[in-house]
DNA sequence: AAACTGTACAACCGCAGGCAT
DNA sequence: TATGCCTGCGGTTGTACAGTT
């Protein structure tokens, strides 16, 4: 047997999503809860493949996402961890529970890639700089371990908080409440009446809906703490920052680690 | 005021890994 | 053990909007 078609081209269709799209999707994983994707469409009467009503879910949706506004010291997490890790944006945003593997990366790539390119000559290929991958066997390890940690504590801490779907996906229905009144704000209906970009949160809505707002139960979930993160934790407090310092970082995670 | 260019971000695509049978 | 399906991930694209000329 073949596999059943998921993302064919027939009937499914693809764009921005709707506010009705959305309150239909929110409606259903409110009743059901998330997963199981793959009968999301057949049971909502969405005309979307599994895969674009998890991925709205997962990067629009959802509740407990911070959209917008990166802070400093959100960006030198980033930075820092990207350094470490690559483009392994997954495991990055797992580092920083309110934001989203797909908004850390684009994050990365408008902003925070330029910057880096303008602050440092050092070159930027996506992964690791040569300098860093002599232990990097190490390291991938090391890493890896405690992003498991991590993961592991924050679905843990998740599951605990999570109350029954009803109250936990209520913060969801807030997003959608939020995001429709974005939509129908002067000057954003047009947006809304094509489909547009959903409330693309572009410099001219800054500020109006999800800008840098916490719709959710995680607003001030810190993210778990592993040996890495404290390491992240008191790197950020430290004034010194100088790239020099990079090997005495790696030395300190390996520390932290105890993987020497 | 209009045209052009750059930026930001939502969404899509294809691949890989994990799991069930 | 092999096969098929589902989910998650990373790269890339499309488009709306803002700023500039």
């Amino acid at each position: 047997m073949g596999r059943p078609p998921c993302c064919d081209k027939e009937g499914v269709k693809k764009g921005p999503w709707t506010p009705e799209e959305d309150i239909i999707l929110v409606s259903y994983i409110q009743e059901h809860g998330p997963g199981n994707w793959r009968v999301v469409p057949t049971n909502s009467g969405l005309l979307r493949c599994s895969k674009s009503c998890r991925l709205r879910w997962t990067n629009y949706l959802r509740p407990g996402i911070k959209r917008g506004n990166f802070t400093d010291q959100e960006e030198k997490l980033i930075v820092h961890l990207q350094a470490l890790l690559g483009n392994r944006w997954a495991a990055i945003a797992s580092y920083l529970p309110a934001r989203t593997d797909n908004d850390i990366k684009n994050h990365w790539n408008t902003h925070l890639k330029k910057k880096l390119g303008n602050q440092e000559n050092a070159p930027e290929n996506g992964s690791r700089p040569s300098c860093r991958s002599v232990a990097k066997g190490r390291w991938e390890k090391c890493l890896q371990t405690d992003i498991g940690m991590a993961k592991r504590a924050l679905s843990e801490a998740l599951a605990v908080e999570r109350p029954p779907a009803a109250t936990s996906y209520a913060s969801s229905t807030e997003n959608i409440s939020r995001l429709l009144q974005s939509w129908l704000k002067p000057g954003r209906c047009g947006a809304a009446a094509s489909g547009g970009s959903g409330p693309s949160e572009s410099a001219s809505s800054q500020g109006s809906v999800s800008t840098s707002t916490v719709v959710g139960p995680n607003e001030d979930s810190s993210p778990p703490s592993t040996p890495l993160i404290s390491y992240l934790e008191s790197w950020l407090l430290d004034e010194d920052e100088s790239q020099g310092g990079f090997l005495e970082d790696m030395a300190a995670i390996s520390d932290t680690c105890n993987f020497l």
